[in-house]
DNA sequence: CCCTCGATGCGAACACTGTACGCAGAACGG
DNA sequence: CCGTTCTGCGTACAGTGTTCGCATCGAGGG
């Protein structure tokens, strides 16, 4: 075989690993991928631009991560840490859910991927965190005393998911466009107004609120999540009462 | 300009469009393309195999939709009509209500890939029969005399999608799979159990379904959505009976 | 001290994807 | 008969996830 040129030998020319650059690590990538998922969203996220941004080549992050699918994973459980669940000590169920379902949004609105991928997960997801967290919901649940913790989660959480999916979604739609939030509203006005029109209690509904949502859109869109859980709350706390059948 | 060999004009040569051949049509295209989500799911559909089963070039798609997005909203719109929602004639409002989200559960498992696309939808698509099913529901809860019908929606709405988009991805793992339900569960059965054997709710929570979690799956997810369901209606009913505020 | 060996990084390639451009031919109105 | 407009589409571009095989490197053993 040929023998390639010898190359001039040089402490200049040797790579030097840097000491602050952390090596590229299954953490290292996993934090750096939510971070390009919060910024520009699911779509965004590819192999070769996560890869660049840890100073790395595409195939390297194979090394540390099966698929991409398995990241995504990674990085769910990861994020599930954040959401908050009190401990059960029964002292109010109710407040406690309530505290549950809020922190599953506010986590949820800091990472929007999060709920289309969580919803579509299911039961597939066995991460740790997951795990800890549904244990703790689950915990609550039982402490409270309700007869069937695991039709209550199920009310609650699919409500919760449902409902940030759409909200999150919407949320990327406004960063996207690039204008504030009201400003988004008030250029879609037109085609929504038009789409109502035929339909007397859509048209008649969305003019309740038309002034609430142009000037104070995350208000509304809180005080709505909170009006709709208090309907689930509801429903659960008669479960509750009744322990009987 | 080079005059090009004149080809021998014969009526076997000339290209006779085909009667039964229904042309390209944005009808047919979204048509053809539910075929394919329902029976592949939402990423084996790509516009060059949709365009090959309409035995049509991949570009012709794009003078009768404008993007795959276009495509993806109006295929969400048609199988929009699908879902039925009671008339409004106030005799029963929960059985109505059940009724609507039931069959927001048949369309949603007879198109998996629909709860997804709807959750992320939000308020961004407004076709047609979208818009009327909206109108429909929100005709219903306005008839029952809810004080706040939008609220109401949002509850029920939410719920329906979030159950759905779970069980529907279930669905489509299952058939991914190969194998039948009961048997996935089998296969996946040890994984579960480590992952849920260190915490104890769950771990206790799934013990107690598991004889009927690989006897019959579907009627346990029937009866889990109905279960949850009925706590959303119960919610709603308190909302009704005390018109105050 | 050298030398092997497993782990790590990665350039190039493969089989795809959505979509833009511009040309060919048919349809149709004047 | 000519122009214009509409429809279909071959080709190309920029990107995707993932695999292969090779280079490099640090540690451990002789």
């Amino acid at each position: 075989m040929a023998t390639r040129p010898t190359p001039i030998p040089s402490v200049w020319a040797r790579p030097q690993r840097e000491p602050d650059q952390p090596a590229l690590s299954r953490a290292a990538i996993v934090r750096e991928a939510i971070v390009m998922l919060d910024a520009e969203g699911v779509e965004a996220l590819s192999m070769r631009k996560l890869a660049t941004r840890l100073n790395a080549g595409a195939a390297s992050l194979y090394r540390h991560v099966a698929t991409k699918d398995e990241l995504m994973e990674l990085a769910v459980d990861e994020v599930a840490a954040e959401i908050h669940v009190p401990s059960a000590d029964g002292a109010d169920w109710r407040a406690a859910v309530s505290e549950a379902a809020r922190s599953f949004r506010t986590t949820a609105l800091r990472h929007p991927w999060l709920p289309p991928v969580l919803g579509q997960a299911g039961l597939a997801y066995l991460g740790p965190n997951l795990m800890s967290y549904s244990e703790r919901l689950a915990a609550l649940f039982t402490a409270a005393g309700f007869p069937d913790p695991g039709t209550a989660i199920d009310a609650v959480l699919s409500y919760v998911i449902g409902m940030s999916t759409t909200e999150a979604a919407w949320l990327t739609t406004v960063s996207r466009s690039g204008d504030s939030e009201s400003g988004l509203i008030a250029r879609l006005l037109p085609a929504v107004q038009q789409a109502t029109a035929p339909h007397s209690h859509l048209a008649q509904g969305y003019a309740e609120t038309e002034e609430a949502v142009t000037t104070d859109p995350a208000a509304l869109r809180e005080a709505k999540f909170e009006a709709a859980l208090e309907i689930v709350l509801d429903g659960l706390s008669l479960r509750l009462e009744a322990p009987g059948s």
